[in-house]
DNA sequence: GTCTATATGGAGATAGAC
DNA sequence: GTCTATCTCCATATAGAC
């Protein structure tokens, strides 16, 4: 009978569902094992560390992704596109307010003080790109800081109120909301070349 | 030696802020009875039901204070007094930042589904009052809910920003973005009669 | 109504066979 | 590189003395 052979890569997108679902502290050794097929020996040739180093292991990969499909087109692109392109990938990534954030929920509790410097950095590098993205589409510094704190919370916020209402348009209203704070403000910044434009942020 | 006499309503607040420092899961008997000083025995005698039961009434004496403070002046007050007792309820709440919503965190993770009626509830409470209160200052039913939704949500994001980053200064940012959004729409919804007012959302 | 002692299961972690 | 067997510790929960 051939056994299953895992690569790490495989194992990690498994347990970043486990822990999403369940939380640091609410997951077990025993429900990853069920969960994953995978036995306690293999899991730990994989990951020496244990538990917090499989965690550590997630959210690397989970902020990885963020960098490529978010943050540095942010930096990069052209701010309409690169922000058309975080709205796209936020929705995907979120399942439309069906899936948390596993990086906030780790920051509520006593899991951030394990994790602390990733978490930090997560949400920074999120602030940071975004803010230069905004900015280079012609709002003023601290308008594209407040504008770019306003959108990272609202998301997280966002999240945080679907799943407890369990009702996911929840999600899709405000990131519906947010895309308007920003097309208002970027029109404002824009007065003096072009009209108001005709969408309110409702 | 004198024994000291617990009531349980002196109880709860204690277990309050252990669940919220800790998480439900990440909560143990150990971590309680050495943080308050009562013994497994008298905890049991207090919550038969053990842990569940303490976080039952935990969760129970918060939404009992935010009906008190907050949904019941909302839903009764003249609205500016109403609103101007929320952002200070709220504020004192929550610690201008350093105290994250111990509610909020219990929905993002599976302790959702032990709690789901509870936590369901109290936003919905919240959201109701709130849209309540709007709409006697004026605004429409639909952006009065939209309004409601995204202060209860920007409250929550402003705490898991501010917690992930360890900065509270993003939480009184956002107290005072949401004051102002909050001026911005009932202005608007005044216009007929009155001039526009000084205050910006910056 | 308080406490200590204890039962029992499951936690994280390791050893070592295959 | 996979697994099972096992270790130790701490989890929740209970019993019963004071």
């Amino acid at each position: 009978m051939p056994r299953t052979i895992y690569e790490k890569s495989d194992v990690i997108p498994l347990l970043a569902e486990i822990f999403r679902e369940l939380g640091y502290e609410g997951t077990s050794f025993g429900t990853i094992t069920e969960r994953t097929g995978i036995s306690k020996g293999s899991l730990y040739h994989f990951f020496p560390g244990g538990k917090e180093e499989m965690a550590a292991e997630v959210l690397a990969e989970i902020d990885h992704w963020f960098v490529e499909k978010v943050y540095e087109p942010l930096a990069r692109d052209d701010p309409p596109a690169a922000l058309e392109q975080m709205w796209t990938s936020v929705d995907g990534y979120f399942r439309s307010g069906h899936r948390i954030c596993l990086i906030g929920a780790f920051a509520l509790d006593a899991t951030r003080d394990r994790f602390a410097a990733a978490i930090r950095d997560y949400f920074e590098d999120w602030l940071r790109a975004l803010t230069s993205c905004l900015t280079r589409a012609g709002a003023s510094r601290p308008q594209a800081r407040t504008l770019a704190e306003e959108v990272v919370l609202g998301i997280q916020g966002a999240l945080v109120l679907a799943r407890a209402l369990d009702n996911d348009v929840v999600f899709a209203r405000q990131l519906k909301r947010l895309r308007g704070s920003i097309d208002t403000v970027l029109q404002q910044e824009a007065h003096a070349t072009k009209p108001p434009a005709h969408k309110p942020p409702n």
